[in-house]
This record gives C-alpha cells, sequence and structure tokens, in this order.
DNA sequence: TTAATTTAGGATAAAAGAGTCTTTAATACT
DNA sequence: AGTATTAAAGACTCTTTTATCCTAAATTAA
C-alpha cells in the first residue's frame, strides 16, 4: 500500500508544475500531461476534483485551461490531498475501526494519535510554492517515465 | 486512501485477538473471524500469508488452526503489516517516484523521508504482545460492527 | 477405516480504482 | 458565422482489491 492514491500523486505533480510554470495565465492540462508522462483524459478529471473544491478555476476553449484561484503560497499540500484522497489518512483510526477514540480506543490509538498529528502538520506546513521552488532550485524530478529514470539506474547499477 | 488495506487491517486485529487468547494452543480462524465479526474464508486467505512469511504455524484437522511461530512480544506490528501490505508505505517515494532519493530526489523528498522513519519506528516498536495488553487493561476495542460502537455512537450524540 | 474438522487453494463474483474514449459545452480567433 | 481549441461529463474497459464459495488435503477421534 502507498501512502496516497495514484490519482493523488499525479495530482500533486501536476499542482507543483503549474506553480513552477507561474500563476498568471492558462495553462492547458494537455501541456501538463505531456510533461509529466500522463494520460490527458485521466488528468483532466483529477484536476476537475481540484476545480470543484475551489483550487483550481478552469476555462474552457482556445488559451483555456486551468490555473491556482489564489497564490500558490497559500495553497498547502494537504489541500489537494483531501481534495483528492480525502482526509481518512489523517483522521481516521489507524485499524480502521469507525468511532475509535479516547472514549473507545483501539489498541494503537494512543500513538497513531499522536502520530497522525506529525503526518498532518508534514503535510500542512508545506504549500505548492515552496516544493516548486525545490524543483527549480536544485533540479529535482517530477517525472518517472523519463530519461531521468534511465540515467539514474545506469548510474545506481555504476555505482556498484 | 486509508494507511492500511484491509486485508492488512483485519491481520493486524486477528493478530491481537490470537495474543490475547494466549500461545500455547491453535487457534481455530473460524473462532477468530467470528470475535472480529469478519468472514472466516477471507480472514484465512489474510493468515495464510502471516503463515507463508513464518509468523504463523498452521494445523489442519480437529484441534487444529493457527498458532505464533515465537512469543507475541517478538513479532512486531511492522512485521504483519510487511507480510500483507508490503514495505511500500515505509520504503518508497510520497509521490511514487521511483527511484527518488538524494541523488534525484522529487520535491517532498527530504521532508519524507525523515518522517518515514518516524513511521516505520512507530510500526517497529509496537508488538503484539504490548498491543493486546492494551486491550486487556483498558478495554479497548477490536471490533467494528459490534453494540459497541452502536453505544458509543448514542453516547457521542448525547454529548453534543 | 470412517466421519468430522480445519487449513490450503482455486474459481468466481462484486466493488473500487485506474485509465481510455467519445460527445458536449464553452470560448477565442478568423 | 464558422472553425479550432479546450475543459466537462459520461460511457466504457481493465486491473486490483475485497469477498464468497467449493473442493482438496491433512489430521484427529471414534
Amino acid at each position: 500500500m502507498a501512502l496516497l492514491s495514484k490519482s493523488c500523486v499525479y495530482g500533486i505533480r501536476a499542482a507543483i508544475l503549474m506553480a513552477i510554470k507561474g500563476e498568471k495565465e492558462f495553462i492547458s492540462i494537455k501541456d501538463i500531461a505531456e510533461e509529466l508522462n500522463l494520460s490527458a483524459h485521466f488528468l483532466t478529471k483529477i484536476l476537475q476534483l481540484l476545480t470543484q473544491e475551489g483550487l483550481l478555476i478552469s476555462h474552457r476553449g482556445p488559451k483555456g485551461g486551468v490555473k491556482f484561484s489564489r497564490p500558490a503560497k497559500n495553497i498547502k499540500l494537504i489541500e489537494i490531498v483531501a481534495a483528492i484522497d480525502g482526509m481518512e489518512l489523517f483522521e481516521e483510526c489507524a485499524l480502521g475501526l469507525h468511532g475509535c477514540g479516547t472514549a473507545t480506543p483501539c489498541p494503537l490509538h494512543e500513538k497513531w494519535a499522536e502520530h497522525k498529528i506529525v503526518l498532518r502538520t508534514l503535510f500542512e506546513t508545506e504549500n505548492l510554492e515552496k516544493l516548486a521552488d525545490n524543483v527549480q532550485d536544485a533540479g529535482l524530478r517530477l517525472r518517472t517515465l523519463s530519461q531521468l529514470d534511465i540515467i539514474e539506474f545506469n548510474n545506481t547499477k555504476m555505482q556498484k
């Protein structure tokens, strides 16, 4: 099991790319999808969720696309996750026991409740501007199926 | 998205119940399933994974069932998770970028790498004996579909 | 040896997640 | 007005997860 669904990581990658590309103009979903090596149709669906949540503004027609409804600095990573995967990860019992709480806790309740706060704080303190800056500063990665992967794979092998 | 798959939380709940019931005798999967309100067939499949990993010993026929291959105290929670969900949660990139590492990190790499250690430590320091003791000490919960839920639900409503 | 019990394992089905394709609606440009 | 572009929306497919059911194999006890 991964921490986040595939839809969610695609949405996050797209949002970071958008933050890199600037916030003034509408960016076409097709362009984002191409840069990230994703299906444009599928990404459209995912970004629709962000539009419906009010995180993005969309515009149809030529020169259309999507852009942030507010400065990337003011959009927290957790808002993207919440819109796509929901808040379950940050709010629910680790053993899936509905209603687990201090009154009737599960055996893991105390430890997990404490940890959830840390996890949540991590996703709340990251914003899209910050993440975009990371990419620009250090030439970090956003793509999977790219030459980067192949290069790294070869490098890794050579190091051994 | 939940932290753990359903199979995994069923496996954990069953393992904790087994630890409560004692480690000497074989316990029938049917009995565990009944106490936890799960499908016995489904739980059998899940516990098979634990048997295949060597965490459990199984025995067919009358008086058969499953029991731990070593003292519950020596079985870490992370071992159950690893056998059912795998180690992805504790080892992989949060943005699903294969090969994300210090060489070619994703924008979230540093923060997540740091956090993964904390998460992993949590699951490594919990063992089945400890979790079972939690249940016994405080009358904690292991079941979902039980009267307990209904009672708590009503209590919660009344508190508002 | 027969019958009952219990895990193992395969076949199948239902539900959810992931992904594709087609049509529709909005809009900009000529 | 007409055409090209782009997101929205729905139908559809494929895969994985979740769950059920049936048969086989092992084992105990009578």
